[in-house]
DNA sequence: AGCACGCCGACT
DNA sequence: GTCGGCGTGCTC
């Protein structure tokens, strides 16, 4: 059997129309039509040929088989900005197993807002008089549209289309009549547009090191060439800002739009704005707490072409640009790059499918790739591109000093603080100094439990515990679930639950016990939940309002604390022993960044790393900012257990409903993948988070060298028959 | 969105 | 009656 139909989403803005239609598939056409290609298609009472794009394809009809219609063509002319988000849409859902309506909603915002044309208005063009005295005769003949409509034009000369159709609800057939009248225009926005415009300032002139001189060139005759990815590996200070800078001034004057991927946007307000001061007007933003309403509108400017620089996190990367030429992916090891719903795809990957879809190039910048980007860059997959020295103030790079945990133990110290640090701590405030406490840790912070049974609250619905709120309700961090907080151990009966307080809350109580006359910060998810207040904190540190701030991963990105001259890392290893194989190259990332926090104007810098395994080379080598030594350790336990990026691998997520039918679908995949040759398997075993909603999760991984027995086994199971509420989502590393 | 159809008041 | 304009519903 041959697929004969096509689901297609034909390119109208309007709710009514924003869903699939089906079409038969032409024999012409057969076997020649691939998912989001855009096609031609008739739709309506008047089969007028318009454009649609493939969502689906199906083996039967939906409907009445006399009512469809047939493709007319296919694949003309150039792909558009909206086909190639769609065909973005096709590739998750083929690399990571997501259904295609879920990989749509991601890459469209709204499906309806596939592609607003230029937006319009309707213009008055008869005199004020002439409407006047139309008014008053179609008054006479209540015809009451047009009432609505010149009354609106005695206000107004210009209306917008949507306006006068939906809030005047005057249908088209009526403001036509007026049209051929010469009462009225229907006008389309003029798109102002100079390709090039005039650098802002004039003045503005960047001066670049040899270095980025060479990065910049370099990346620009990768522009001129295949465009393959870059990865340019920078050290923190090198620079990598101004090089991005450069190329995009070069892709915008070009006529082309450029996306800057930045982990989280508030933390890197200060790139934002210098972003600003050298491109102006042409840069626009999305950020996660901006409302619907703010990021659509940010979204039209880039679809207008009125914006040609989009910076924001991972969903930046399918700002709808009519003609995209760069994505930057900025920390491109950065962890809040993976998605963690279904696609879950990873922004890294996808930003250079979305590159090549468009025929543009992408950048990769980091000071610690991730390792399977360093490797890709070693074997050629990637260009490569470095710098090594700091551009601009020449600082010492800090003293660094590991502190072993186990042995402050048995010296009888159990206080969360080794003598050391305390020692220090001591040193840098009497100096008058500033100390950043760091704690390697969360997930575990918030919940309560019973003192004499253990009890711990959990969500009803979900594999974690529920967390204590300021409002005195505990909730579920998954689904959303909230109850009050129970006074009484709803097991035992004991009186003696309470909330443990995240862990930076009792650092903070030991803080002040130990050093009462320092003042301490605090920031974590309980003291930043409020709009702003998260820029608020760090600002008041910045100022020198406080001697102490204690925080978790939020604290060390991007940030620069002149006045910051020690930086304690409370636990190192914590990370260690949390998710799989890349748990090491966490670890390295998050001390190396933290220790990067220390001393960074002209006073020498501090930094004590605490650890139970202070041996472990993650730990050493981030104490020495030695990553290119990490990598080599890293890459050699990769090859030896057989993981990514020396190894393929494919990772199944099971989900259902039902906990046995998942399990028993995640048994057949693992039967599925041992009849292969060159693979190995490991699990299924039940996901660190067990269940979510309700829908209980497996995972399942599959090792090969080679790629290909890993997409046999991908495609073995795409042929299995769908199990009822089974699903599963996968990646291919 | 764009088109047709059915309804309703106004006028030969 | 019937014409012209209005509002609604449908489009594979």
């Amino acid at each position: 059997m041959s697929i004969q139909y096509a689901d297609i989403i034909i390119d109208i803005v309007h709710g009514a129309v924003d869903r699939p239609f089906q079409y038969r598939v032409p024999p012409s056409l057969s076997g020649k039509l691939s998912l989001g290609e855009r096609v031609k298609v008739p739709f309506g009472r008047g089969d007028a040929l318009r454009d649609g794009y493939i969502i689906g394809f199906s083996e039967s009809p939906q409907v009445d088989p006399a009512r469809l219609k047939e493709i007319r063509e296919a694949g003309e002319g150039e792909a558009t900005g909206a086909e190639q988000l769609i065909r973005l849409a096709a590739w998750m859902k083929e690399r990571y197993g997501s259904t295609m309506i879920q990989a749509l909603k991601t890459v469209l915002p709204s499906v309806r807002r596939v592609r607003p044309a230029k937006k319009r208005y309707l213009v008055r063009t008869a005199s004020r008089e002439a409407c006047e005295s139309l008014l008053e005769a179609c008054r006479k003949k209540r015809q009451k549209a047009r009432v609505r409509l010149l009354e609106a034009f005695l206000e107004d000369d210009a209306l917008p289309y949507g306006m006068v159709v939906q809030k005047l609800r005057v249908p088209a057939s009526s403001f036509r009549a007026l049209v051929e009248q010469g009462i009225c225009r229907v006008v389309e926005e003029r798109q102002e547009r100079s390709p090039i415009r005039a650098v802002k300032g004039g003045a503005r002139c960047l001066i670049l090191t040899d270095e980025q001189k060479a990065a910049v060139d370099g990346l620009l005759s990768v522009w001129d060439g295949d465009r393959r990815p870059s990865l340019l590996y920078g050290i923190t200070g090198s620079g990598k800002t101004e090089v991005y800078m450069e190329l995009i001034r070069r892709v915008i004057g070009e006529g082309r739009q450029a996306i800057v991927l930045i982990p989280e946007i508030s933390l890197t307000w200060q790139t934002v704005m210098r972003f600003y001061r050298e491109f102006g007007e042409d840069v626009s933003i999305l950020h996660s707490r901006m409302s619907a309403g703010e990021r659509y509108d940010q979204t039209e400017r880039a679809r207008r072409g009125e914006a040609k620089i989009m910076i924001g996190p991972r969903s930046a990367l399918f700002t709808p640009f009519p003609n995209l030429g760069l994505v930057i992916v900025d920390e491109e090891h950065d962890t809040a790059y993976k998605n963690e719903t279904a696609p879950r795809y990873r922004a890294v990957d996808a930003a250079i499918e979305r590159c090549r879809l468009a025929g543009g190039m992408a950048v990769l910048g980091s000071a610690t790739p991730s390792a399977g980007s360093y490797y890709r860059a070693q074997n050629g997959e990637y260009h490569f591109f470095q710098m090594k020295s700091r551009a601009v103030g020449e600082s010492l790079l800090p003293s660094v000093e590991i502190v072993d945990l186990k042995e402050e133990l048995k010296a009888g110290n159990r206080t969360i603080f080794s003598r050391r640090l305390t020692e220090r701590m001591r040193e840098t405030l009497k100096r008058g100094e500033q100390i950043l406490l760091f704690l390697n840790r969360r997930g575990y912070a918030g919940f309560i439990s019973c003192r004499s049974c253990g009890y711990v609250a959990k969500c009803p619905h979900c594999d974690v515990s529920l967390k204590l709120h300021r409002d005195g309700r505990l909730h579920c961090h998954y689904c959303g679930h909230e109850e009050p907080a129970p006074k009484t151990c709803p097991s035992c009966g004991s009186r003696y639950i309470a909330g443990f307080g995240t862990g930076t809350q009792k650092v903070e109580e030991q803080v002040k016990k130990m050093f009462p006359e320092a003042s301490v910060l605090r920031m974590d998810t309980d003291t930043t939940s409020a709009k702003g207040s998260h820029d608020a904190i760090l600002s008041a540190f910045a100022n020198g309002k406080a001697d102490i701030l204690i925080g978790t991963q939020m604290i060390v990105k991007g940030h620069d604390f002149p006045r910051v001259t020690l930086v304690g890392i409370l636990a190192a290893d914590l990370s260690l022993y949390s998710g799989g194989y890349e748990s090491g190259e966490r670890t390295f990332e998050l001390l190396t960044q933290a220790a990067g926090r220390a001393g960074r104007d002209r006073l020498p810098g501090y930094v004590v790393i605490q650890s139970y395994e202070p041996g472990n080379y993650s730990v050493e080598a981030a104490a020495s900012q030695d990553y290119e030594g990490f990598y080599w350790q890293e890459i050699l336990y990769r090859k030896l257990l057989h993981y990514p990026p020396v190894y393929r691998m494919l990772s199944f997520l099971v989900t259902s409903k039902d906990d046995a039918a998942a399990e028993k679908r995640a048994e057949k995949l693992k039967r599925l993948a041992e009849g292969l040759e060159g693979v190995e398997v490991i699990g299924p075993a039940k996901a660190p988070v067990s269940r979510i909603k309700d829908i209980y999760r497996y995972t399942l991984y599959v090792k090969s060298e080679e790629e290909a027995p890993l997409r046999a086994v991908k495609e073995a199971a795409a042929r299995l028959p769908w199990d009822g509420q089974v699903l599963y989502q996968f990646d291919l590393e």
